[in-house]
DNA sequence: CGGGCCGATTAACCTATGTTGTAGCCCTAT
DNA sequence: ATAGGGCTACAACATAGGTTAATCGGCCCG
């Protein structure tokens, strides 16, 4: 985790380390990602960081901890859209709205940091390829949620819990949030079911079978994955959504020229990936 | 509906009209966006116009027609994303990731504009507001597919179609495509089926319903709807994620002073914005 | 130590929706 | 006009998943 090469030893933040899957940044682009993370939050669990149709202010980054973006019916039905989890953006286009259309809601202590929206602009006019970057983050989230809509249309209720299962082992991978298989999912059933859009009952019995079969092990919120590929096989999981591939060579040659780099040998940019 | 103060008389295409509805755009961003729609190619119904895995290419714009976004899974069961409706985007977001995970598909014949991912890049920089109305667009289209999510997850059969059949009013009524309550609905049930994550025989059971009573008209394509307010309340539909009220107060006064219009040339780099 | 609450678990039962199969309609092609 | 394809329609039956309700184990708190 830590990763201190140059003078100015900045740690790599999860957001960092999420771009940095896309695209190879600068030291610089880094320094100003880091300054955008400068005023951070801290909120219990429970908290709602945002609220359907509440107006909205600042652009907000999942530093550390879990919450989910959930979208509820007058009578209390209730929908989890997705997981927002340490890199992750929240209400990045809010701002263009006059009020949010869902809610987003901590389920553990959170670390967040937040800026307000005009320096949305300033990024775009200074850091092309950080915003090139973001605009990635931000359409992956969009494939998410689609791909999602797939699971709860067309997939059965043990597809969808196993694709979800590995959608985030694969996300949690790329901030360094699980490690062979296994990790922390600080979540009740009742939350799960909502995001699969199953009864609370039937996730019981789902992740039952899954048990049972041997696929995965449960003790308290930790999870294990014991076969990953035969769990995406299960769950028909194919990453491609995630789009979890480096940025298009097209993209990198519209930027090529447009980016200044002294510092950042865009060959040697050893990746402390692990 | 028609605009054409200046001497050059531009039509109001449905793009236009859209992204009207959300900002008030000068004649000089008008013809910016024309001369984006240069480019027209015409397709025949049940065309891709993108194909999940496929590399992408050039932006598009719907000028006219209806297509659906779709994901497959690798059996052939399928889920319609949404529906592509005239003044919609096509790949907007595409140019980012190495390969498309989605498709796209005309229903009805269509006419597509088409334009090069850099011009993205052009216009961010010389139209700051037409980039905020077109990131607002994108935005919108994430919100919508989001509140399917919560229709697939939450709704009942009957719900779901109702609030899709006053989603799509609604959507049609902004580019002038729906007068008092009716449209045409280019669409067999099998679709609707995959739009809405049921059979094709439930669908057919729950227009039905809706027909008998009395919510709803069928004639070919053609449906009328009697009782929208009724409608909608069936389906628990809250226009609020349609995001259709005007540009908050605070983005427009981020542009005002920021808006330069005379000079359209794209190295009108400077700084804009406060 | 004893309540009380929250979440997980399971059983028994129920229903909304899926499946299969058949029929009819309305195009268009020949 | 006839045949075939695509779509709608609907009946009969099957089942995945929902509902209700009861139990159990932690954990907090007095």
């Amino acid at each position: 985790m830590t990763r201190a090469p140059a003078s100015r030893a900045q740690e790599s933040t999860p957001l960092w380390l999420k771009l940095s899957s896309y695209l190879v940044l600068s030291d610089e682009e880094k320094s100003y990602l880091s300054d955008l993370e400068r005023t951070i939050v801290r909120e219990p669990p429970r908290t709602d960081l945002l609220q359907q149709g509440e107006r909205y202010r600042d652009v907000r980054i999942m530093r550390d901890g879990w919450a989910i973006r959930h979208k509820a019916l007058p009578d209390g039905r209730r929908q989890v859209v997705n997981f927002v989890l340490p890199g992750d953006l929240i209400g990045m286009y809010c701002t263009l709205f006059e009020s949010a259309d869902h809610s987003v809601t901590t389920l553990t202590a959170v670390e967040v940091a937040s800026f307000p929206p005009e320096r949305i602009g300033e990024l775009f006019r200074s850091f092309p390829r950080l915003a090139a970057a973001l605009a990635w983050s931000g359409a992956r989230e969009e494939a998410i949620v689609a791909e999602r809509l797939l699971s709860l249309g067309r997939r059965t209720a043990l597809e969808r819990t196993a694709h979800l299962i590995v959608e985030l082992l694969r996300r949690l991978s790329i901030v360094n949030m699980a490690a062979d298989g296994h990790f922390v999912l600080p979540v009740t059933q009742e939350i799960l079911a909502d995001a699969l859009g199953l009864s609370i009952v039937h996730i019981n019995r789902t992740l039952r079978r899954l048990r049972d079969s041997g696929l995965i092990e449960l003790n308290g919120q930790r999870i294990t994955v014991n076969d990953v590929r035969q769990l995406a096989s299960v769950g028909q999981f194919d990453e491609l959504y995630l789009h979890l591939i480096r940025a298009p060579r097209r993209l990198e040659r519209a930027f090529s020229g447009a980016h200044h780099h002294n510092s950042a040998r865009p060959d040697g940019e050893d990746r402390a990936k692990a």
